[in-house]
DNA sequence: TTGTAATTGATTATTTTTGAACAAATGTAC
DNA sequence: GTACATTTGTTCAAAAATAATCAATTACAA
């Protein structure tokens, strides 16, 4: 019985029952539970399965519904240290793109008063910004429920059509080996986007994302020109010395 | 059972309930307290449940922060009725444009189960119809806040990249001679696109308006296919005998 | 055969998870 | 406001799962 055969039965296992447990597969397969770990090793980085302290689960099961998530409630007082120090870049007359992140939408509050121009993906921004003295482009394209925003190759071409002075964007992970790297390819195409087509490249994220990589990697880190975050780490150096401006308070 | 197990259970149990105390899920999921408690830190920390003290409660994240304040008001049970009709000629599959107007808009209660694409410009369309069957595409472009939808050049390019079953818009008067008018000519721009791109144009008004002219004349009448409107009258049989297929009920 | 590398299993730390006990904080009733 | 009950955070210990190390087995090629 060799690992091909193994991890065979092992997804077939898992597709029936949803979840399984290390010492099941053991006894089913008749191996040792150190062989099954090793083979739940390499499932789990392929990401064909989800490991649990334990067993496996298949990922569907892992993934939490859109309707529970509402990450702008979450560490609302860095993301809005962070976004002071962002807002602090603009300048009057500015044209800048603003992507659907929960971190990016707490820069509303700051730009409100400002005569700029925002163009943004992103609904609950519109909304933020509605009746303020920014003027606002709404890209166009197909909604998505979930992030309350429009994505798609529509919206991507959209953005391409104009040219802005800074884009401020959010991410799930930032490396100096992997550069930038999102939980979804949705957003992955119109952070692109929008950094080809702005002088200036922000990124708005806190420390607990730096250092870290996370399933789609999109960018390379000198896509980026200059970073926000909440503290210093080691991580934060290390992107600094690669070359990125790195802005803390 | 591993804390991704007791996290979906947990928040199906939040889903159907709406709040849930920590010794109610400890009971429920034969688990400590204690472990309860950890769960829900982790859930907190992730913006998937709102902490109170005893348990836990569904984050509210989809409030509706568009909605016309004036208009829409005026004149409901009329605009319903010829929203009614509207919706009747709607097929499954169809795609079709939506405009900004406060007639407009009551369409969406009509059409929220169909399995439709709806193209529009009016961000409380958009809001209103976020969590149905049907797929949005939202205009890109400059927003206009008066209006809470977007137009412009941009905008109508948008709309001209689209060919769709049908086109449902409002108008400020109607008459044989100088066809369609409105108030102002920044929406007329918009409904002249989402005319060219539709098999069939609707329009949606009350009798109010027909035969009248308004400030800007922009579309002569035979751009029209359909008008739907609440009651019979000599100008609404002038515009029958032009040619228009005229609904009321 | 024989040597080499890969795979597997056993033993042993190490980490993670869980629950209990207790102190601190919070909410409620009066 | 105070007193009381409840909830929560903290610390510690036990149990389970995992990782690390090393030995045994197997596969394979020269």
């Amino acid at each position: 019985m060799n690992f091909q055969k193994r991890k065979n039965i092992i997804l077939n296992i898992l597709e029936e029952r949803g979840e399984v447990t290390v010492k099941e597969l053991a006894d089913e397969l008749a191996i040792s539970e150190i062989t099954v770990r090793r083979d739940l090793t390499v499932l789990t980085a392929d990401g064909l399965v989800y490991r649990t302290h334990g067993g496996i689960m298949k990922v569907e099961l892992t993934k939490t519904p859109f309707h529970f998530a509402n990450k702008a409630a979450i560490n609302v007082e860095e993301k809005d240290n962070i976004c002071r120090l962002a807002a602090k870049e603009i300048q009057e007359g500015d044209i800048i793109f603003m992507d659907c992140g929960s971190t990016v939408f707490r820069l509303c509050q700051f730009i409100r008063n400002k005569k700029i121009h925002v163009i943004t993906n992103s609904l609950p921004v519109v909304y933020e910004l509605m009746n303020s003295s920014v003027k606002i482009n709404l890209v166009g394209g197909e909604i998505d429920p979930e992030r309350q925003a429009v994505h798609g190759r529509i919206a991507e071409e959209h953005i391409g059509r104009y040219k802005a002075d800074r884009a401020f964007i959010g991410v799930d992970g930032i490396s100096v080996k992997n550069g930038l790297s999102a939980f979804s390819e949705i957003e992955a195409g119109i952070t692109l986007a929008m950094f080809a087509n702005s002088a200036i490249s922000y990124l708005l994220c806190d420390a607990s994302k730096v250092g870290k990589d996370k399933y789609f990697q999109f960018a390379p880190l000198n896509a980026l020109d200059v970073m926000i975050t909440n503290k210093k780490t080691d991580d934060t150096e290390e992107i600094e010395k690669a070359g990125i401006r790195v802005l803390t308070f």
